[in-house]
DNA sequence: ACCTGAACACCGTTCAAGT
DNA sequence: ACCTGAACACCGTTCAAGT
């Protein structure tokens, strides 16, 4: 935790013999490292090789560690899941919990946007993660009082969506432009002029109104539609249980 | 299009004279040939050299065509989306619209998954070939009688939605383990036992049950929240317009 | 105009050796 | 036990030269 930051390689290669007990490298100061370069240098400048430099040891010193590149991918994965923190909404109403819980996670991705594609892929790491994290979603759920299908369709929905935005403001952010709503309008205007007709209507309306557009109105949707489900006795097609 | 497949660099280095006019190398036989590679060998067999070789190239020549690694992924992007067809359904129920695009595009997902990490955060081929493919998505959402705004924030809770969705399908296919559903359930239990009771409840209950996950029941949640919004006339928190 | 080869500045990882 | 250095088999890309 409050292992000392090796700034720049500028130590000199010899260090005295490390105080007995306190080994040089540990799992932890090697990930707590890694995620600083990532945060700070973009996902294409973590290598072994770096890495190493900015331990100040040999490359393959590394290794006795953690088993390779991958893997220190995943601890990066894995620890930034472990700083998720929820708001502490006991007796809120399900739909608030729901709420809380994705603007929660969406927070954790958006702390650490460099290693946002890696928290919604890396599908070993997450899974394991993930796990630990999403109880208060399924409790709230529960609450709700869907059966456990339809607990586990909504929570799916939920978690996709969460990390289908992740995405988008990801790249949206990564990928140079800033006023990436009115580009849409004026590359959509650029194009044969019958083509996309209600696009061109929606974002020029869109163009004349400052608001942001916010998640929460889509986590809003989401809502409306679990209680919609919740309140059909029927079974939506396949989905009784 | 029709471009015969380089099949192994079997070929000698030297080639006749190519019939005039029929360059030996194109951007479009480039891509294809990069398509191929990564749909059966993934992401990481497609390199520059690698590509070359299967071109039955020097690596330096594909520098001519297009400007780099980068340019070719996102041609690829480019390209895969523009295989994207949709169900004709014109005088359909625009729920019955929205789910036959949703379905339509996960389609596309699927049917590359080695891609859909770069379908899903390639932001700049991707924006481009979404202009092309959304309008029968905002389409269908006018005609469900929503204002702009709400239109767009509906389109974009689907597009998240998809793109979370393949994710998922990809990285739990991708990573291993076949019976991805059961083995969270051991794991889960392997966990402290008063450790997330709510997800033991769920994964128990659906481990007895045989039926797949289809992801047209998260669907059907997105179109009962978007009717509800349609029906709310009050405009909900800050989405009037 | 189009293609090539050598070269540069990197990679991740294995393995045998050092302290 | 822990760390190291050389070596292997790769990368993407620049640049000057060839046909």
């Amino acid at each position: 935790m409050d292992r000392e930051k090796a700034e720049k390689p500028k130590q000199s290669k010899k260090l005295g013999r490390p105080r007995a007990g306190q080994e040089r490298l540990t799992r932890d100061g090697i990930l707590e490292v890694a995620l600083q370069l990532v945060d700070e240098e973009g996902m294409e400048a973590l290598s072994m090789r770096r890495l190493a430099a900015e331990l100040a040891v040999d490359p393959m010193s590394i290794y006795h560690h953690v088993s390779g590149k991958q893997a220190v991918i995943s601890g990066l994965v894995d620890k930034v899941f472990a700083e998720m923190r929820l708001p502490p909404s006991e007796e809120a109403a399900w739909q608030e919990r729901v709420r809380g819980w994705a603007v929660a996670y969406m927070d954790l991705a958006h702390s650490h946007p460099n290693l946002v594609l890696r928290i919604v892929s890396d599908g070993a790491a997450v899974s394991d993660a993930m796990l630990r994290i999403s109880e208060p979603l399924y409790a709230a759920l529960e609450e709700a009082g869907l059966p456990p299908r339809r607990i586990a369709v909504a929570a799916d929905t939920v978690v996709d969506f969460v990390h289908g935005h992740a995405l988008a403001e990801d790249s949206s952010t990564t990928s140079g432009d800033a006023n990436f709503e009115g580009d849409l309008l004026e590359r959509l205007e650029a194009q044969p002029s019958n083509s996309s007709p209600t696009m061109r209507r929606v974002f020029r309306a869109l163009a004349e109104d400052s608001r942001e557009m916010d998640p929460v109105a889509s986590l809003n949707i989401l809502l409306k539609g679990i209680e919609a489900d919740a309140d059909d006795e029927s079974g939506q097609a396949l989905d009784s249980v």
